[in-house]
Formats: C-alpha cells, sequence, structure tokens
DNA sequence: CTAGGATCCTGTCAGC
DNA sequence: TGCTGACAGGATCCTA
C-alpha cells in the first residue's frame, strides 16, 4: 500500500532510527519474505527507488525492501527514552494496523532485524512484500529497479506524452499505475491526480492532448509533494518516522474513498468504479469521458 | 508487441 | 451464528 510519499516517508523516519546501527542476526519465520542469505553489518545508507527502499550496508551488501500492499516496517529501540520529548517508544510505518502498537513479534511478523540497539519488526499480511539482499553494486541492476521509469519530478510531459503514445488503447489510470511507464503512484495517488487534472481514469492514454498531458504531470508531482509533506497518508494508515500520524488522507485527498461524498469542485456526487481491476473514484462531472 | 485478467496471500466486512 | 463472495495504497505472470 505504500506509494511513493509513503516510502519516501519511512526512507527519512527509518535513517533517524538505523543509520549506523549494526545488524547483528536476522530471524526469517516466513521464508516466503526473504530472498538470499543474511548477512550483518552496519547501515550506512538508506535509498528509495520508486516504492522501493534499500537499505545499504558497509559489507557491500544491501537490502532491498518492498513492502507492496500490506507490509509495515516496525522498529523497537532497545533504550528507551526516560523522559518524554519527541522520541517515540517504537516506530512503525507501513500499512496501517494494530500491529504497530501490538506486541511483537506476532501472526503477521515474517522477519525479525537485530540491530545493536534494537529491534525491525518486518510485519506483512499478505506476503506480497519481501526483503532481498544483493550485492550493493547489484541493486540497480536488480529486475524490478531497473524496469522503473522516471519519477514525476524528473520527467517532462514530453516524455510522459511519448510514452502515452506507445499504449494507445490502455486506460489512462492503468497506464500511470505502471512503474515502467511513470514511477511512484500507486491506486491513491492516481485516482487523486486524475481527479486534479480533471482526466476521466477511463480516456484511452493515447487520447490524452499535450495540454492533458501537462496538467495530469504537474496534478502528480502536486498530490506527492503535498502528501511527502504533510507525512503519507493515513486513515488509521501510515505513521510517520517519528510516530506521528500522516493526514494525507484526511486533509488533502479529495476523491479517494470519497465515494457518496460531493465533489469539492462542483458538489456532484463522487463515485467509485472498477478500472484495471482496481477500485477507482472519480467526479463523473468534473471528468468527463467524452465531450456531452 | 499490447491489453486485460488471474494470481500470489490473509483478513475483514456486507449480505444472506 | 455461520457461510460466501467481494475487496484490499502492488506487481507479475499468463493468455488472446
Amino acid at each position: 500500500m505504500p506509494e511513493l510519499p509513503e516510502v519516501e516517508t519511512i526512507r527519512r523516519g527509518l535513517s533517524k532510527f538505523i543509520m549506523k546501527a549494526k545488524l547483528q542476526k536476522t530471524e526469517i519465520i516466513c521464508p516466503k519474505s526473504f530472498i538470499g542469505t543474511p548477512v550483518t553489518g552496519q547501515i550506512v545508507q538508506i535509498r528509495r527507488f520508486g516504492k522501493a527502499l534499500v537499505l545499504d550496508l558497509d559489507n557491500h551488501y544491501s537490502l532491498l525492501i518492498h513492502l507492496r500492499m500490506t507490509g509495515q516496517l516496525i522498529y523497537d529501540p532497545k533504550v528507551k527514552p526516560t523522559h518524554d520529548g519527541d522520541i517515540p517508544r517504537r516506530y512503525a510505518a507501513g500499512h496501517p494496523s494494530d500491529n504497530f502498537v501490538a506486541k511483537l513479534p506476532n501472526k503477521q511478523t515474517r522477519v525479525i532485524l537485530r540491530f545493536d540497539h534494537g529491534t525491525l519488526y518486518f510485519n506483512d499480511q499478505r506476503k506480497f512484500g519481501f526483503i532481498k539482499v544483493l550485492p550493493t553494486s547489484a541493486v540497480e541492476q536488480d529486475s524490478f529497479i531497473q524496469k522503473l521509469a522516471k519519477e514525476p519530478w524528473e520527467m517532462t510531459a514530453r516524455e510522459l506524452y511519448d510514452k502515452f503514445q506507445k499504449h494507445p488503447n490502455s486506460n489512462i489510470k492503468a497506464t500511470i499505475l505502471d512503474q515502467t511507464i511513470i514511477c511512484g503512484l500507486g491506486n491513491i495517488y492516481a485516482d487523486e491526480s486524475l481527479f486534479v487534472s480533471g482526466i476521466h481514469p477511463l480516456r484511452k492514454a493515447g487520447s490524452l492532448t499535450m495540454e492533458e498531458t501537462e496538467n495530469l504531470l504537474a496534478a502528480a508531482r502536486h498530490v506527492m509533494d503535498e502528501s511527502i509533506a504533510s507525512g503519507g497518508s493515513t486513515m488509521a494508515t501510515y505513521v510517520k518516522a517519528d510516530g506521528t500520524k500522516g493526514d494525507y488522507l484526511e486533509q488533502f485527498a479529495q476523491v479517494f474513498r470519497r465515494e457518496n461524498q460531493p465533489c469539492p469542485k462542483c458538489g456532484s456526487n463522487i463515485v467509485k468504479i472498477k478500472v484495471a481491476g482496481r477500485g477507482t473514484h472519480l467526479c463523473p462531472h468534473c471528468q468527463r469521458l467524452s465531450d456531452d
């Protein structure tokens, strides 16, 4: 479930907690969730590629982490702060659930990473996510990383337009969810970007004008900038690095999970349909399929 | 090659 | 109360 803004929020927060920490032991509870051979070493860098997180160790190996739909990372420091202050007891991020405050490990814990000063739990209800060990030099050659397109801020409208022309009959929502076309959008930000730019999710990608493409790209940058600035989305969902909750969905989302509520632009009822196999929210008045 | 649907898993919730 | 099907901030595999 984490999309780019959530993973970026996780990256920033986790950096504060485990930068320079020494990974000493890996406990694999669910073999499917851990690919490769466990390693030990000190964390020297935390990077993000689209929705994937990479922990670089000082031994020239890296942990590539993808949370997919329901992954969570929860860090428990060994030494709890004795006085209040800003430091939380526990840092939790990813798919929202009671695991953030529950006793760990629990039924959904798939991997436990033991550090010198704390423990990082990888929980994942649906087991779609994974942690993969690979040489740091091979990270960018990884099949998933290597195929990723540019992020919205690095891409020009012309580049995006040209990509749309290569998938002329695909609907625009499926197209912008494709990480090899534009990187970082997931179901929330796809719906929000299409709403902000006034484009119906079922429009054919090849039918968008250059101006519409410019608007869509600007909208994608805008909604994700806004979300990163507010610490990611929530809805009992994402918890920021410092333990406080992000509030994108409550404060900024205009259509996502707002079916049967009035459109903020025109007051029409927001509807929910299915596009590209995903629940899709739109305003049928502001996002037209045709000109009538 | 593209486009769309099935699939990987577990859990929850609406509707009988 | 049980059962059943739909659905879920993702990505890949299979089919036509």
